[in-house]
DNA sequence: TCAGATATTGAACGGATGGTCAACAGAAAC
DNA sequence: GTTTCTGTTGACCATCCGTTCAATATCTGA
């Protein structure tokens, strides 16, 4: 029923949502003020009436999918654990099953991020989210460090926060490339993984050989792969 | 000296530089025609007649930055290192180091992936490049599963692999989000972390959880957020 | 030297997009 | 009923982009 006036809210909302749909099917780069308009049934006049700009609808979209996907929750049985490894071993296998299971917000996700590289309003809109983030794992890494200070040399709070949030990212990213990735045997691996390195007993004086005379090959002997240049059928001049 | 005739694989060469030069100072949506053509000294007409189509230019920057990306090189002093674990610990952290050296790099290399998420052609070539990636870490991964099969119970080797890979991954965003990153206590922070979970010494256990009954907390209690809706005084209706 | 082949040019076309705005319509105030 | 305010419309504009193509310049071979 186009021509009813509505809410201001409303409108916002009914917008935003036909351009996170859009954008969830199409990619962010598919928004455009006419498919909006015509996703909600509205005239595409009323769309930048409401936001002013097509990159404020954006940011907006930017920001439900923010509201909906980065929230970390420690619930009672992650924080009844005793030992701090344990604790955050747990929520992180947590947050790894959760972003493992909305594969299309994660996608959304990571397609802002890269946005954000070259966009100044979504880079600093993102950066301010995984700031949040990684600070919610920051207590639980606090507590790690208390219990085996001289297990990380040099290591900040924030810093092993960092890496755990690291592995997270990484493991989002794989989700993504893989779709069916089996998210228990990932975890199985990764967890196999650690108690693997550890067992080699070699980790502690490594760490010590890092931290004491910095990186330990400074050989950096990275040559690039051999290949025969770029060769491909399509594309080579004359049309036709 | 333009009008100056010229070898095909030199103007090919010559004008994909100067589209990954733009793509990488400004992103790899920035290469049009035009630019290209104006950063080689070029006509915007000479672009599409030795590449056929914009496609075609850009899947040939992809290609460039593919082939001196994600190659993987084990040298000589990886390769002597007898114990499994360590030999993959060693390789994991020279990728880490190499990828934490050339950001910009990375940076195109993730943008390139994230538009691979839409479309097909970037999408399969990106597919290729990481499963190419992942496999040369099976070798690795493989002989890891040989000295201690228990260790992993319902890991193949390519999953192992694809846990070491997501590491990689996970730091290559970090050190795109954080770019002055100290990629040492990074590494230090990874290490200690391993070796704190191991000694708790609840992984074998909870590896068999997961593996036998599946997931151990299926209550899925993760509520979202709560916060005001999005407020924001930009974007408001009435221009001015 | 000249003619054929082809690399090169740049104007032009068609389409898509973000944004503007005068006109219109529905609701509230009088 | 009349006026006023404002949500709403859709045509329109300026711009940018990928692509086409006729004309031109350069090179090669006889």
């Amino acid at each position: 029923m186009p021509g009813t006036k509505a809410d201001e809210s409303v409108r916002r909302g009914q917008i935003r949502d036909a351009a996170y749909e859009i954008a969830a099917e199409s990619g962010v780069r598919a928004i455009t003020i006419r498919d909006v308009a015509e996703r909600a049934g509205l005239s595409p006049g009323l769309i930048l009436f409401h936001y002013g700009s097509k990159e404020q609808l954006v940011l907006d979209v930017l920001g439900w999918v923010l509201e909906t996907t980065t929230a970390l929750n420690i619930g009672p049985e992650i924080a009844a654990i005793k030992q701090p490894g344990e604790r955050l071993l747990a929520l992180l296998r947590q947050e790894m099953e959760r972003i493992a299971g909305e594969p299309r917000r994660i996608r959304l996700f990571f397609e802002f991020w890269s946005a954000g590289l070259w966009d100044p309003a979504i880079g600093t809109r993102m950066q301010a989210e995984l700031d949040r983030y990684r600070e919610a794992f920051r207590p639980m890494a606090e507590a790690v460090l208390r219990a085996d200070p001289a297990l990380f040399p040099g290591v900040t709070p924030a810093g092993l926060a960092a890496v755990v949030v690291s592995f997270i990212k990484g493991c989002a990213v794989q989700s993504l490339i893989e779709p069916e990735l089996d998210i228990r045997e990932f975890i199985s691996a990764a967890e196999g993984l650690l108690a693997q390195l550890s067992r080699t007993d070699g980790v502690r004086s490594r760490v010590k050989r890092i931290t004491r005379s910095g990186s330990p090959n400074p050989a950096r002997s990275i040559s690039r792969r051999t290949s025969t240049p770029h060769r491909d059928k399509r594309g080579s001049p004359g049309s036709t």
